[in-house]
DNA sequence: CTTGGTGCAAACATTTTGCAGCACA
DNA sequence: TGTGCTGCAAAATGTTTGCACCAAG
């Protein structure tokens, strides 16, 4: 079976990051011997708009309504690059599409999702990370990270 | 923003189910005017045959297997009445297609999936119930269900 | 020049839908 | 005779890719 889960979210630890995340991207790219465009620049500046879970397509309009002319296979491209760079994360919740958000220096693979409202909060846990860590030991496993995601509505 | 997580994971108890799922679905579709047809038998079939994790493409390829003929628009169509009908879930991990297995009378929201192997361990986590209805709780929300998917390796 | 980047449109893969015919109450 | 079910093929959706042209070292 050969899957293709997105990269597993990234376990960076809880330092906090004051390097600009523009600055990460760049050195990323370089590493890899690839550039940094404009383009490039004006989709993470918009990612960083929008701050929280975006999808592609919303991210486009964003681009968009700041003038700049990207087309959509580049937004694409450039996500996927900024997934290999660790600066942002798939989460795979929704059926339909993927959604994406920053991930850099974040543990944001936990989510609480309100299915009557379709706010979502982007929880911490560490006492998840403690069960996920016993649990893979006990089976002689790495952990690579996780995701959970909780569905709850209002109560009353 | 409209999500459509797919049916969250339903929160079934933990007793142990003995009536076979031919006649929760039977009973299901009656419930809702529909019929319980040969195709829908086979489907349903095949699903138990397979036994775990499966595709949408892998189950029409069984269901063929077995000498019925069925159209791949009946085997979504059927899916869905099966997702409806709380037997199975769609687990949502991978990133090119929807993955589906038996979710009546489990609480198979938990997968231990590695990734160096593609294998997927289906886990039992009362803890993580707990934290998650200790957590709604404390925000005046009702849980609902939930999703977590562990990445891991071997440690070799 | 060579390498990589872009936009566009076409290609893709999965899933959904419209429709004509069928089956059974 | 009506309601639902099926298969087929066409459509829809989100995403990827081929290609021609552009830009920078």
């Amino acid at each position: 079976m050969a899957l293709k889960p997105g990269n597993p979210p990234p376990d960076t630890g809880d330092e906090d990051i004051i390097e600009p995340l523009c600055a990460v991207f760049r050195r990323s790219l370089r590493e890899e011997g690839l550039k940094y465009t404009p383009e490039r620049a004006q989709i993470l500046d918009s990612i960083i708009e929008l701050d929280g879970l975006f999808e592609a397509e919303q991210l486009l309009e964003e681009v968009k309504s700041k003038g700049f002319r990207v087309s959509k296979a580049t937004v694409y491209r450039t996500l996927k690059l900024l997934e290999d760079s660790g600066i942002i994360q798939r989460v795979l919740f929704d059926r339909d599409q993927s959604h994406y958000q920053l991930a850099y220096g974040r543990r944001g693979n936990t989510l609480l999702v309100r299915v009557d409202t379709g706010e979502v909060e982007v929880l911490e846990l560490p006492e998840l990370v403690a069960l996920r860590d016993a649990l893979c030991k006990a089976r002689g496993l790495k952990p690579e990270g996780h995701r959970l995601q909780i569905f709850a509505t209002s109560t009353k």
